[in-house]
DNA sequence: CAACAAGCTGCGGGTTTACGCAAGACGGAG
DNA sequence: CTCCGTCTTGCGTAAACCCGCAGCTTGTTG
């Protein structure tokens, strides 16, 4: 006897995994459906359900925050987040968010059907954490710092995005003026906004904050939903003065 | 006999077009599938198909990019677009290419089924533009200028976007370092990047020209698709000196 | 403990931005 | 033709940014 919640906006794909959680989990007997975060949050609460399907990417309220507030009400509950992009920002928010020892999973919805399967029955029932090969990957190159980004560089990064100057961001972050401008220039350097700045002549030169803000958006370390999280926890450190 | 293209990378979201032409066009024999837009260029240019249902947001090339080459080759090409999203990027993207009395269609997939069988009779057989409602209210707002941006702003913002400096972005635009640096007022006033730097100390200011591009991002004025295509043309740039 | 890498901080100066002020240039309304 | 609004440009200034140099504090390793 099994309850399993799914949180997808896109009516087709939502009765896509409604069939596959069937198919997969025949000790499942009741499907509940949300079609957005806000709604997955209050049914979440309300069925006390203890197994989600959670998209990514939603209009309402993203996949991540919905799956925050959820972790924060009930740490073991279980979250297969199922979406298009594996983005490095979409991964570090998952892998922020996620409380220690709960068992999670990350499926693209590219995945095949059987896979999708075995990610169901390995994260409900076996409660194994199940992390697509591909997604894995980026994971494993951004925690360990060859060729990925550290923590502090990574905050750095959403600072500047979202549109501080150094010297709000050394107030936030608790820095002097000259530390933030350090990590600005290791940040400069790994983004190689150089590179394509210097070009051959000193011609055609990049304004060094605002292009890197634009390649980590073209390389995926930031999306959207990033973005949107990131302003709201400003706006929050805002109002507390 | 009719023959109909259809450009889209969710497999579950070509399926549901492919019934929905067969439900909607009997007069239509054949239809084919192309899963990114790659792709989907060249089964048109082979096919020298007219009727094409196009998905924007792709991974591999995106539609509005995919829906350029095609137009460029064959004018008269019926194109309906079909997204998930209104952002004004989009909306934009897409009536910058358009050519001169071409047919076309934005419909987003949202729509009901009968909306979208609806659409694609009028523009595969009548001919006619159908615009959805929601994406109509944003073309009307960014054409008149009130409370829109004007194609000069939104030049400027995404020069500012790729990271150019003021002076390199006069010299792109053929315009003076002042006149580039008024732009960029109108367009700070407009996305109204004052307020919320000053709130009410004259503490915590934001670096005008970033906030400006975050701003944008989270009204959807920019989305990735734009900035990719923005970058795309700014590389050509380069390479013509 | 000594040695060393890594990160924080202040100082100083060259460059880029943001923007007020004011003088032309252009185009439509009266 | 004149008046007026919009757009462009130059000049000048205060602020912000980029960054080399150098002194300090840490945590790590032999």
């Amino acid at each position: 006897m099994m309850k399993v919640l799914i949180v997808e906006d896109d009516p087709l794909h939502r009765s896509y995994l409604h069939e596959a959680v069937n198919a997969a989990l025949p000790e499942c007997d009741t499907v509940i459906e949300a079609e957005n975060g806000t709604v997955g949050e209050k049914l979440a609460r309300d069925h006390k359900s203890a197994h989600i399907v959670m998209d990514l990417q939603m209009a309402s309220r993203n996949g991540i925050e919905a799956a925050r507030t959820i972790w924060k009400e009930r740490p073991e509950t279980r979250i297969l987040f199922w979406s298009n992009y594996s983005d490095e920002a979409y991964v570090r928010g998952v892998s922020r968010i996620v409380p220690d020892g709960a068992a999670y999973g990350y499926v693209l919805k590219s995945a095949s059907d059987e896979r999708l399967k075995l990610a169901l029955r390995s994260i409900f029932i076996e409660s194994q954490c199940v992390i697509d090969r591909e997604v894995r990957g980026l994971q494993q190159k951004s925690l360990g710092q060859t060729n990925g980004f550290t923590d502090s560089e990574y905050e750095i990064l959403v600072d500047i995005a979202l549109g501080l100057t150094d010297r709000a961001i050394a107030r936030r972050r608790g820095l002097s003026l000259r530390s933030v401008q350090n990590r600005l220039q290791q940040l400069y350097d790994k983004l190689d906004v150089y590179q394509s700045a210097g070009d051959d002549h000193e011609d055609g030169r990049f304004n060094l904050r605002a292009r890197a803000v634009t390649v980590a958006f073209l390389r995926k370390l930031l999306n959207y939903s990033a973005l949107e999280r990131a302003e709201a926890e400003l706006q929050e450190w805002l109002e507390g003065k």
